[in-house]
DNA sequence: TCAATCTATATGACGCGTCATTCAATGACA
DNA sequence: TGTCATTGAATGACGCGTCATATAGATTGA
C-alpha cells in the first residue's frame, strides 16, 4: 500500500533528482561551451588543485569523488590529452602515481573555478 | 580567489553529489539484482502507474522526469520488450502515444514498489 | 628468498544517455 | 486547399561510466 509517507520520500527523491541534473547539466554545458572540458573533468582538476604538494594522488582522488577507480582514470586520461594535468611516478610506491596540474591546467582551473563556483550559486541558492 | 562562501557551496555540492550517488546506485543495484530493470526503467514504470487513465504518455512522461525524450524513448523500448509496458497508438493526435502497463508489469511495479520506497528511506532518512 | 596474496592503476567490452537528425502527423494561414 | 512551420516520437553515431579483468609492483610468512 503507497502510505502518505511513501508519498514524501517519492517527492523528496524526484526533488533531489530534479536539482542535481538540473545543477550538474548546467554547470557540465557552461564548462563544455567555454573551457571545452566535461563537469567530471573539472571536478577532479578541481581535486587535483585543492591538494597541490601530497603524493600518491590517484588513489586518494578515488576517496573524494563518488566515481569509479576506472572512470578516475579515464578521467585522468583525458585531462592528460588536453595537457592539464600529468601523471607522476611516486618512488616509495611504483605502482601508485600521482598527478601535477600543468600551467595550463592551473589556469583554466582558476578561471573555470569562478565559472563552476557562480553556476552552483545560482543553482543551489 | 576562493571565498568561504565558495567553500561551502562546493561541500553543499559534494554532499548532494554523494546522496545522490549512494542513494540512485543503491536503489539501481537493489532493483537490477532482484527484477532484472535498471532505476530509470523503474522510475518510468513508476510514472506510467501514478497516472492509469489518462492520454497521450510519451509526452507527458518528458515533462515529469530530468530525462530526455530519446532517452524516455530507449528506456520505454527496453520496458516494451520486457513485456511489462505497452505503447497504444492516441487516436486524436496519431503522432502521440500513450503508454499502458501490462498485467506484468503491474505486478513488477506494485512489489518493486516496496523495495524502492524502502531503499529511499533508508538511505534518504 | 620464493611463493602466495594483495594493492594501485589501466584496459576492453558493453550498456546507456545525448545530440542531431529524421519522419510522420498536425496546425496555421493565405 | 496547398504550403510552411511545428510537434511527438524514433533512430544512429558517439562519448562516457561500469564491470570484470589484466598487469605490475608490494607485502607477508615459511
Amino acid at each position: 500500500m503507497a502510505t502518505t509517507r511513501d508519498r514524501q520520500l517519492v517527492e523528496q527523491w524526484r526533488s533531489i533528482q530534479n536539482s542535481y541534473f538540473r545543477t550538474a547539466g548546467a554547470i557540465d554545458r557552461a564548462l563544455e561551451a567555454k573551457f571545452d572540458i566535461g563537469l567530471n573533468e573539472f571536478e577532479i582538476l578541481d581535486l587535483v588543485a585543492e591538494s597541490e604538494e601530497s603524493a600518491c594522488r590517484m588513489k586518494a582522488l578515488g576517496e573524494r569523488t563518488p566515481m569509479t577507480q576506472s572512470a578516475v582514470s579515464k578521467v585522468v586520461d583525458r585531462l592528460e590529452k588536453a595537457g592539464l594535468v600529468s601523471r607522476q611516478t611516486c618512488a616509495d610506491d611504483r605502482r601508485s602515481l600521482f598527478l601535477e596540474l600543468t600551467d595550463a591546467g592551473r589556469a583554466l582551473h582558476s578561471t573555470a573555478a569562478v565559472e563552476h563556483r557562480a553556476l552552483l550559486k545560482e543553482n543551489l541558492g
